[in-house]
DNA sequence: CTTGTTTGGTGCGATATCGTTCTATATGGA
DNA sequence: TCCATATAGAACGATATCGCACCAAACAAG
């Protein structure tokens, strides 16, 4: 019964919705004024992953539009945490670098994330959050790679 | 060990941002131009649960400040797909109310998700959907509940 | 090389989000 | 009853998001 299967997915992007809200909500707490959950987005994915990427690279990994990563990298820029050099490989582009003040405020923010996260652990079963990490992970990468698959008639700007 | 209980927080709540993403990007790619996500919300929102909500409930419900509630509703008005009554039990407040022209846009869209869903549902296993649905209402409930805990100083505004 | 097409980035305008402030109504004591 | 406080909603301003148009560099075909 197609019906039931697809309902799961309603109810499941329901959920996520809402508990993107929330974390959201727990994270800008945590961060200083004037910045917001993208901007930490970015500093984290450009110390995890590396330094030096370029602005699309990053567009196209939090599947924003180009012009929202434009807006981020400049708040942060603004507030000297990262800072951008032009691309000796293309002249078109840019790199974004993490400076000492975007290095220490990312680990600033992901300490003062350590109480609320601690309290969260204390009362919610981890081994139920381990359970779905690998099912949302593939859930994330399947949509990744399907999200051609769908979308209104073709937007030009898109990310990719 | 304290690090590797809370890691998981941090690793689940990234995946739950980038699906939150792409699935808000499926479902407005099926809805008309000038209306997003949040319309459809709580067009389905009063729906599944009643006609009739005030603007303040359905804020609280969403975890989103009032003003973005009443942005929101607004926007439904003009099309035609709510209205609006005084609240005869108190007179600061309004309720809400579908239109028919509401009640069949939200039954557009569902239809119009059903090929989207239904492909996802072929090429996903939706055993693990239903395996993480529990625990993700779970975790929404519990983050709701515990909202107040954390948070930055007193944001006066803030829905509650 | 030249030229047509693709691609990274920005400027701009429209709309969304959200904090602050204000008004009017409720509500809970004295 | 009266007053202090709390609450629903709107107005307003600041910033965010995002589509569109544009430019310059890259790249591909000839």
């Amino acid at each position: 019964m197609p019906d039931a299967d697809t309902a799961v997915f309603f109810e499941v992007f329901n959920e996520i919705g809402i508990i993107e809200q929330l974390s959201r909500t727990l994270l800008e707490a945590r961060m200083p004024d004037g910045l917001i959950a993208p901007h930490f987005t970015v500093l984290n994915h450009l110390t995890r992953v590396r330094d030096g990427q370029t602005p699309i690279d990053m567009a196209r990994a939090f599947q924003v539009p180009k012009t929202s990563m434009t807006h981020t990298l400049k708040g942060l820029e603004q507030y000297g945490l990262v800072e951008t050099r032009p691309n000796p490989d293309d002249g078109r582009s840019k790199q974004v670098w993490l400076t000492d003040k975007g290095k220490a405020l990312r680990a600033e923010i992901i300490a003062s994330l350590g109480p609320d996260f601690q309290f969260l652990a204390e009362h919610f079963d981890t081994v139920k959050l381990q359970g779905i990490r690998p099912v949302l992970t593939a859930l994330r990468i399947f949509l990744d790679e399907n999200r051609h698959m769908v979308g209104k008639s073709t937007s030009v700007d898109t990310t990719t």
